[in-house]
DNA sequence: TAGTGGTCTAGACCACCGT
DNA sequence: CGGTGGTCTAGACCACTAT
C-alpha cells in the first residue's frame, strides 16, 4: 500500500506496522506529523490518530504532545491477550510466515512428553522439528510432538504448510481452545546452533507451549526457541485481569 | 459526580469506575447505551467511547457491536499488588524475598526512559540498580528508573527494603493499577556478569517492565535480568474468556 | 425492524514542545 | 512563535443483534 488507496484504520495501523518492519522509520525516530499522515492516506485526522492508538497499544509507538510519535520498538511483539498461532500471529503484523521441516519422527514419549501431553509413557507421539521464518528470515526453531490422535493429521501436511494451526482447523476441524505457554532463556544447545545458524551457547529465548482441543485433549507440546532481538512478548496487566505468572521452578 | 457537570473522558470513565464498585452496575449486567450516557454527562459520543474505551483496556467492560456494553469485572485493586510486586510473589511460594541497592544516583532522562516514563528528555530521574534474591540465591539484577515525582519517596526507604511496592503503597499511597511487562532473552553484559556472578554473553532472561498510577502516571521503568533456571513466567490463554486465566499449577 | 455499537468526517480549541 | 499531539463536537453511515 503506502498509497492513499482505500480507508480504515486497521488497514492503516497494518500499513504503518509494515513500514516500520520495512526500515522506512527506524528506532527512536520521529514518525510524520498526523496532518501529513492525513494527506497521504487521504482520511480523517481521527482515523489516523485511531490507528497510531492501536500501534501505541501494541508497544510500537509512544507519543508526545508538542513532539511526534515515536517508534519505540521495531521488534515484533506478541501479545497474549490473543490466541494466536505464529502463523497468524505473523499475518496480523504485516509480516510473511514462513516454515519448514527439517525432521520427523514416531517415537515413544519420554518423561516429559508424557506429562505434558498427559499420555501412557513410551505412547507412541510423533515429533516435528520446524524452522519457521518471518519475511524470509528464520528466526525460530519449533520441536514439537503430537499425540497419535493427531499424529496422521499432521503428517499429511506439506513440509513447508505456513500455518499448521489453521491447516488443522480447516481440514481436519481440530481446533485449539485453550494454552499454556511457560517463558524462560537457555543457552542454544549444538542442534539449535547448527540448525539457527548462531553460536553456541548464545541466548535463545525459549516458550514451552501446551495446547488442547475443546475437549481438553492435548492437541501439542512445543518447545519454540526463539532468536533474540526479533520476537519478544508482552503481557499487560491491569487491577481485574491477572494474565502474568512467575514461577520458581525451572521451566523444565 | 454522577451528574453533567463538567466533561473530560477521564472524569467520564473515573464516574462509570466508581458506579460499578459502587453497585449500581452488577457484572455481567449491560451498561445504558450510549447515547444514554451522552446525555447524562452531556458531551460527545465520541467523549463518552473514549472513556468506555479506557475502561475496555483495563479489563472492566467489554462491548458486543448490537447489543451492548457489558461489565466485565467489579474488582479492583487489592489483590493486584500480590502479583506484581518480586516479593510478594516470593512469600506467597514460599520462599524468602531479599534484595540489596548496589547503585542509586541522580541522571536525566535518556531516550528510552523518556519515552517509557513519558517524561522530557533530560528530565531528572533517579536510577536504582537492585540484586534480588530468593533464599538468599541472588536470582535477579534489577534497574529501575523513576520519575521525579516519586523519586523522594523511592530513596527514603532502606537499601535493604524487601518490597518497594509495599512500601510505596504503605507509606506514600503510590499504588500501581496497571503494568506492561516485555519479555525477551538477552546476553549479559560485562556488568550484568559481575553482578550476577555469570559468564560474559550468557543468556539472561530479560523483563522490560512499566508501571502506571491509577491517574496513569508512570512510576517506575524497569529492566530485571533473571538468571536462567530460577524464574519463569506462565501465562494461561483460553479462546473463550478473552480476558486470561490464572494457572496455579507449577510450570513443570 | 428498531436499537445497538463501529467507524468516519471536518472541523475546532487547547496544552505542550522546540527554536 | 509555529508546529505538534490531546481533546472535543455534531453530525453521518454502516454492521450487527434482538425481536
Amino acid at each position: 500500500m503506502t498509497a492513499k488507496n482505500d480507508l480504515g484504520y486497521r488497514q492503516i495501523a497494518l500499513d504503518l506496522s509494515r513500514r516500520i518492519i520495512d526500515g522506512e522509520f527506524t528506532r527512536d525516530s520521529v514518525l510524520p506529523p498526523e496532518h501529513r499522515l492525513v494527506e497521504h492516506y487521504g482520511v480523517a485526522r481521527g482515523t489516523v490518530r485511531h490507528a497510531l492508538a492501536a500501534l501505541a497499544r501494541q508497544g510500537t509507538l509512544s507519543p508526545r504532545q508538542g513532539s511526534g510519535w515515536t517508534i519505540q520498538s521495531t521488534l515484533q511483539t506478541q501479545s497474549f491477550a490473543h490466541l494466536r498461532s505464529f502463523a497468524q500471529w505473523a499475518v496480523s503484523k504485516g509480516m510473511v510466515p514462513g516454515g519448514r521441516v527439517t525432521d520427523t519422527a514416531r517415537c515413544r514419549a519420554d518423561a516429559r512428553e508424557s506429562r505434558r501431553l498427559r499420555v501412557a509413557l513410551h505412547d507412541e507421539v510423533l515429533r516435528v522439528t520446524r524452522i519457521r521464518s518471518l519475511d524470509g528470515r528464520d528466526v525460530m526453531l519449533e520441536r514439537t510432538t503430537y499425540p497419535r490422535w493427531v499424529a496422521d493429521a499432521i503428517e499429511s501436511l506439506p513440509a513447508d504448510e505456513p500455518s499448521v494451526v489453521q491447516a488443522m482447523h480447516d481440514r481436519f476441524g481440530i481446533v485449539t481452545a485453550h494454552a499454556d505457554h511457560t517463558i524462560d532463556a537457555v543457552s542454544a544447545s549444538s542442534a539449535d546452533s547448527a540448525l539457527l545458524s548462531v553460536r553456541r551457547s548464545s541466548p535463545l529465548l525459549r516458550v514451552l507451549r501446551v495446547s488442547y482441543a475443546t475437549d481438553g485433549r492435548a492437541i501439542e507440546f512445543g518447545d519454540d526457541r526463539y532468536l533474540p532481538g526479533t520476537v519478544s512478548f508482552q503481557v499487560s496487566t491491569s487491577v481485574t485481569t491477572n494474565s502474568l505468572m512467575r514461577n520458581a521452578s525451572p521451566a523444565d
